[in-house]
DNA sequence: CTACAATCTGTAGTCGCTACAGGTACAAGG
DNA sequence: CCTTGTACCTGTAGCGACTACAGATTGTAG
């Protein structure tokens, strides 16, 4: 008598996550496998939206498929708070190191942008940013 | 009698391009097919140095190799300065779109990790906003 | 001449999906 | 019960931008 299940195209309206990728998180192992109909179809509950929805927020936040699957057997052991947040301080870091280097990008292509006066391309100051070495 | 031509090993070395890489960007056509020595080994002048340099230039500063080959086709064309300054503003504005966006999940996540207490997993702050509804 | 480094081609793997093709299951209407 | 239409199944191949081999050949210094 359990709660009424559903099928993948169900999830992936509850979710928003593509039916290919379900099954793809599935075939990783991201994923549990869930029972299946006596036809071979899939059959979830809301246990299962709630892993996927946990997964695909990881994703959404930046986190690999690797490092999902650390926090995912972080959080099966008993294990102290401590290593999911060195998970996510190491995650952090390399966000900010790519905020950086965008930033650094950014003033580069402004400065030629801004300097394109309408001259041809072979005196275009984008041409010659490119060619210089940084 | 042309000034000293070099291997694909020194190339590689000049540019800190990798050597499979460069066999790579030839072979989908980024830079131009070298001349080749009897035994056919590629032989690479001052100007496949340049125009390498200017591929990696262009992928450092986040340009996609479709975008490199609009650059480059807009070079060869006597075209104006503009498309050149379009192509770097859509990517400027690209930029400034992750920019934003790994700004949001940093405050996410600096919010999780500063709560984090040391206590066990089952009750990790990070686990909580991995789990919400963002 | 020999040894060893450099280079060659071609293919397969990476990551995180996405997009088929070609088949089977299920739910609703007649 | 039967048909229709959709949902779902498996398996494989593709994307971008490389990277990593394997196994053969060439170039070069002693």
């Amino acid at each position: 008598m359990s709660i009424k299940n559903f099928g993948i195209g169900a999830l992936s309206r509850e979710t928003g996550c593509n039916i290919e990728t379900i099954r793809y998180y599935e075939r990783i192992g991201l994923i549990p496998e869930p029972p299946r109909s006596n036809g071979g179809h899939r059959s979830y509950s809301r246990d299962h939206l709630r892993q996927l929805a946990f997964v695909m927020r990881s994703r959404a936040l930046g986190f690999s498929i690797s490092e999902i699957r650390q926090l995912l057997s972080l959080m099966d052991d008993n294990n102290s708070c401590e290593q999911l947040q060195s998970i996510t301080v190491r995650h952090l870091k390399e966000i900010n190191r790519k905020i950086e280097e965008l930033t650094r990008l950014r003033s580069v292509l402004e400065s030629a942008a801004d300097k394109c006066a309408g001259g041809t391309a072979t005196d275009c100051p984008v041409i010659d940013i490119l060619y210089e070495n940084a």
